[in-house]
DNA sequence: AGTGCGATTGACT
DNA sequence: GTCAATCGCACTA
Protein backbone atom coordinates (compact mmCIF):
# COMPACT_ATOMS: atom_id res chain seq x y z
CA UNK A 1 0.00 0.00 0.00
CA UNK A 2 1.53 3.35 -0.99
CA UNK A 3 1.79 6.56 1.25
CA UNK A 4 -1.68 7.43 -0.96
CA UNK A 5 -3.74 4.81 0.24
CA UNK A 6 -2.35 5.11 3.64
CA UNK A 7 -3.37 8.84 4.02
CA UNK A 8 -7.29 7.79 2.77
CA UNK A 9 -10.22 7.50 5.81
CA UNK A 10 -11.40 3.69 6.30
CA UNK A 11 -13.94 3.05 4.32
CA UNK A 12 -13.11 5.11 1.80
CA UNK A 13 -14.69 4.37 -1.91
CA UNK A 14 -16.82 6.60 -4.04
CA UNK A 15 -16.67 8.88 -1.07
CA UNK A 16 -19.66 7.30 0.86
CA UNK A 17 -19.50 5.95 4.54
CA UNK A 18 -21.03 2.40 4.81
CA UNK A 19 -24.02 2.29 7.38
CA UNK A 20 -22.85 -0.18 9.66
CA UNK A 21 -25.90 -2.86 11.10
CA UNK A 22 -25.21 -1.74 14.33
CA UNK A 23 -25.87 2.11 13.52
CA UNK A 24 -29.72 0.70 12.71
CA UNK A 25 -32.51 1.47 14.61
CA UNK A 26 -34.09 -2.41 15.06
CA UNK A 27 -37.58 -0.92 15.38
CA UNK A 28 -39.07 -0.84 12.58
CA UNK A 29 -41.17 2.63 12.24
CA UNK A 30 -37.67 4.25 13.77
CA UNK A 31 -35.94 2.46 10.84
CA UNK A 32 -38.17 4.00 8.49
CA UNK A 33 -37.72 7.53 9.74
CA UNK A 34 -34.20 7.02 10.17
CA UNK A 35 -33.68 5.92 6.37
CA UNK A 36 -34.57 9.41 5.50
CA UNK A 37 -31.64 11.28 4.23
CA UNK A 38 -29.95 8.35 3.84
CA UNK A 39 -27.68 7.25 0.62
CA UNK A 40 -28.50 3.95 -1.58
CA UNK A 41 -25.62 3.44 -3.62
CA UNK A 42 -25.67 0.73 -6.42
CA UNK A 43 -22.71 0.20 -8.47
CA UNK A 44 -23.51 -1.07 -12.10
CA UNK A 45 -20.99 -2.20 -14.81
CA UNK A 46 -21.57 1.47 -16.28
CA UNK A 47 -20.29 2.82 -12.88
CA UNK A 48 -22.07 4.17 -9.69
CA UNK A 49 -25.53 5.12 -9.31
CA UNK A 50 -26.77 7.02 -5.58
CA UNK A 51 -28.97 9.19 -4.34
CA UNK A 52 -30.50 10.13 -1.27
CA UNK A 53 -33.43 8.08 0.30
CA UNK A 54 -36.78 10.82 0.91
CA UNK A 55 -39.64 8.29 1.23
CA UNK A 56 -40.36 5.35 2.78
CA UNK A 57 -42.77 3.02 4.29
CA UNK A 58 -42.62 1.11 7.99
CA UNK A 59 -44.09 -2.29 7.37
CA UNK A 60 -44.16 -3.02 10.83
CA UNK A 61 -44.44 -6.49 13.11
CA UNK A 62 -48.49 -8.05 12.88
CA UNK A 63 -49.24 -5.80 9.97
CA UNK A 64 -51.89 -7.06 8.48
CA UNK A 65 -50.15 -4.93 5.05
CA UNK A 66 -47.18 -6.66 5.27
CA UNK A 67 -45.76 -10.01 3.02
CA UNK A 68 -45.03 -11.71 6.12
CA UNK A 69 -48.30 -11.26 8.22
CA UNK A 70 -49.11 -15.01 7.48
CA UNK A 71 -45.69 -16.48 8.05
CA UNK A 72 -42.05 -16.91 6.55
CA UNK A 73 -42.87 -18.25 2.40
CA UNK A 74 -40.43 -18.31 -0.35
CA UNK A 75 -40.95 -15.09 -1.45
CA UNK A 76 -41.15 -13.53 1.77
CA UNK A 77 -38.05 -15.14 3.45
CA UNK A 78 -35.44 -12.24 3.29
CA UNK A 79 -37.98 -10.18 5.83
CA UNK A 80 -37.04 -12.34 8.22
CA UNK A 81 -33.52 -11.70 8.27
CA UNK A 82 -30.91 -9.52 10.58
CA UNK A 83 -31.71 -5.88 9.97
CA UNK A 84 -30.54 -4.06 6.59
CA UNK A 85 -30.68 -7.17 4.33
CA UNK A 86 -32.96 -6.56 0.77
CA UNK A 87 -36.27 -7.66 0.29
CA UNK A 88 -37.06 -7.57 -3.58
CA UNK A 89 -40.25 -8.15 -4.88
CA UNK A 90 -42.10 -8.09 -8.16
CA UNK A 91 -45.41 -6.00 -7.39
CA UNK A 92 -48.66 -5.96 -10.53
CA UNK A 93 -46.49 -8.22 -12.51
CA UNK A 94 -44.14 -5.13 -13.20
CA UNK A 95 -42.47 -3.26 -11.01
CA UNK A 96 -39.94 -4.41 -8.67
CA UNK A 97 -39.74 -3.20 -4.97
CA UNK A 98 -37.43 -2.19 -2.38
CA UNK A 99 -36.98 -3.32 0.98
CA UNK A 100 -34.50 -3.02 3.58
CA UNK A 101 -35.32 -5.70 6.71
CA UNK A 102 -35.39 -5.08 10.17
CA UNK A 103 -36.06 -6.26 13.37
CA UNK A 104 -34.19 -9.13 14.96
CA UNK A 105 -33.18 -12.20 12.56
CA UNK A 106 -36.40 -14.69 12.78
CA UNK A 107 -39.00 -11.70 12.85
CA UNK A 108 -40.38 -10.44 9.74
CA UNK A 109 -40.77 -7.09 9.34
CA UNK A 110 -39.52 -4.42 6.88
CA UNK A 111 -39.04 -1.03 5.37
CA UNK A 112 -40.42 -0.04 1.90
CA UNK A 113 -38.18 2.48 -0.20
CA UNK A 114 -40.16 4.61 -1.97
CA UNK A 115 -38.23 7.28 -3.54
CA UNK A 116 -34.86 8.49 -4.05
CA UNK A 117 -33.51 11.80 -5.20
CA UNK A 118 -30.92 11.08 -7.86
CA UNK A 119 -27.68 11.97 -6.75
CA UNK A 120 -24.51 10.18 -8.88
CA UNK A 121 -24.87 8.25 -12.15
CA UNK A 122 -28.38 10.17 -13.44
CA UNK A 123 -27.22 9.56 -17.17
CA UNK A 124 -27.11 5.52 -16.15
CA UNK A 125 -30.27 5.66 -14.06
CA UNK A 126 -32.16 7.92 -17.79
CA UNK A 127 -30.93 5.09 -19.76
CA UNK A 128 -32.29 2.49 -17.41
CA UNK A 129 -35.36 4.20 -16.95
CA UNK A 130 -35.77 5.52 -20.70
CA UNK A 131 -36.44 8.97 -19.75
CA UNK A 132 -34.87 12.18 -19.08
CA UNK A 133 -36.76 14.10 -16.83
CA UNK A 134 -34.55 14.00 -12.73
CA UNK A 135 -37.70 14.49 -11.07
CA UNK A 136 -39.28 11.16 -12.25
CA UNK A 137 -36.22 8.92 -12.51
CA UNK A 138 -36.76 7.43 -8.79
CA UNK A 139 -39.85 9.08 -7.59
CA UNK A 140 -41.91 5.94 -6.50
CA UNK A 141 -40.81 2.56 -5.59
CA UNK A 142 -41.20 0.58 -9.10
CA UNK A 143 -39.50 3.62 -10.48
CA UNK A 144 -36.41 3.28 -7.87
CA UNK A 145 -36.10 -0.16 -8.60
CA UNK A 146 -35.95 0.50 -12.04
CA UNK A 147 -33.91 3.34 -12.45
CA UNK A 148 -31.04 1.12 -10.37
CA UNK A 149 -31.55 -1.88 -11.82
CA UNK A 150 -32.56 -4.06 -9.17
CA UNK A 151 -34.81 -6.88 -9.37
CA UNK A 152 -34.89 -10.28 -7.44
CA UNK A 153 -31.46 -11.11 -8.46
CA UNK A 154 -30.51 -8.81 -5.27
CA UNK A 155 -32.68 -10.31 -3.03
CA UNK A 156 -31.06 -11.16 0.54
CA UNK A 157 -28.44 -8.78 -0.05
CA UNK A 158 -26.22 -7.68 2.93
CA UNK A 159 -27.06 -3.38 2.79
CA UNK A 160 -24.53 -3.07 5.55
CA UNK A 161 -21.67 -4.43 2.99
CA UNK A 162 -20.15 -2.70 -0.14
CA UNK A 163 -21.53 -4.55 -3.19
CA UNK A 164 -23.65 -4.07 -6.07
CA UNK A 165 -26.19 -2.15 -3.23
CA UNK A 166 -25.43 -1.03 -0.54
CA UNK A 167 -26.62 2.00 2.42
CA UNK A 168 -24.22 4.61 3.31
CA UNK A 169 -24.53 8.12 5.61
CA UNK A 170 -26.12 11.14 4.32
CA UNK A 171 -25.36 15.11 4.83
CA UNK A 172 -25.97 14.84 8.77
CA UNK A 173 -27.67 18.69 8.09
CA UNK A 174 -30.87 18.42 9.95
CA UNK A 175 -33.91 17.64 7.48
CA UNK A 176 -37.56 18.04 8.19
CA UNK A 177 -39.23 14.70 7.99
CA UNK A 178 -42.97 14.38 7.70
CA UNK A 179 -45.45 11.71 8.53
CA UNK A 180 -48.23 9.88 6.56
CA UNK A 181 -50.84 7.36 5.88
CA UNK A 182 -48.84 4.65 3.59
CA UNK A 183 -50.21 4.91 -0.08
CA UNK A 184 -51.35 1.95 -2.05
CA UNK A 185 -53.37 -0.61 0.37
CA UNK A 186 -56.21 -1.12 1.90
CA UNK A 187 -54.90 -3.71 5.09
CA UNK A 188 -53.95 -1.23 8.20
CA UNK A 189 -54.43 1.57 6.08
CA UNK A 190 -54.82 3.96 8.84
CA UNK A 191 -51.44 4.12 10.58
CA UNK A 192 -48.96 6.85 9.80
CA UNK A 193 -46.23 4.83 8.79
CA UNK A 194 -44.68 6.51 5.40
CA UNK A 195 -41.93 9.28 6.23
CA UNK A 196 -40.58 11.49 4.01
CA UNK A 197 -38.42 14.42 2.82
CA UNK A 198 -40.75 17.54 3.82
CA UNK A 199 -40.32 19.74 0.50
CA UNK A 200 -38.62 17.57 -1.62
CA UNK A 201 -40.02 17.71 -5.28
CA UNK A 202 -38.70 13.82 -5.44
CA UNK A 203 -41.25 12.51 -2.83
CA UNK A 204 -43.64 10.37 -4.48
CA UNK A 205 -47.70 10.51 -3.45
CA UNK A 206 -50.36 13.19 -3.76
CA UNK A 207 -50.28 16.40 -2.37
CA UNK A 208 -52.17 16.13 0.46
CA UNK A 209 -50.36 13.56 2.07
CA UNK A 210 -47.28 15.68 1.77
CA UNK A 211 -48.07 18.60 3.63
C1' DA B 1 -54.66 -27.31 -10.89
C1' DG B 2 -57.35 -23.19 -10.85
C1' DT B 3 -58.26 -18.59 -9.15
C1' DG B 4 -58.07 -13.80 -7.50
C1' DC B 5 -55.34 -10.15 -6.51
C1' DG B 6 -51.89 -6.77 -5.43
C1' DA B 7 -46.76 -2.09 -0.95
C1' DT B 8 -47.55 0.33 -9.35
C1' DT B 9 -46.97 2.55 -13.52
C1' DG B 10 -47.80 4.85 -17.92
C1' DA B 11 -51.00 5.85 -21.39
C1' DC B 12 -55.05 7.98 -22.34
C1' DT B 13 -59.93 10.72 -21.78
C1' DG C 1 -59.38 11.93 -13.62
C1' DT C 2 -59.74 6.53 -15.31
C1' DC C 3 -57.85 2.08 -16.59
C1' DA C 4 -55.32 -1.89 -18.58
C1' DA C 5 -50.95 -4.34 -18.36
C1' DT C 6 -48.83 -8.44 -16.39
C1' DC C 7 -47.29 -12.36 -13.40
C1' DG C 8 -45.80 -14.52 -9.16
C1' DC C 9 -47.77 -15.79 -5.20
C1' DA C 10 -50.95 -17.49 -1.67
C1' DC C 11 -55.06 -19.69 -1.03
C1' DT C 12 -58.77 -23.08 -2.09
C1' DA C 13 -59.98 -27.68 -3.50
Amino acid sequence: MGRADALKPPNHKHGHRLLARSELPIDTATLARYLIGKLLVRELPEGIASGRIVETEAYIIGDAAGHAFRGMTQRNRSLFLEPGHAYVYLAYGVSYMLNVSSEAAGIGAGVLIRAIEPLEGIPIMQLNRRIERVRDLARGPGRLAAALRIDRGLDGLDLCWKGPLWLAHGDDELREIGQSIRIGISQDADRPLRFYLRNSPFVSGRKSLNE
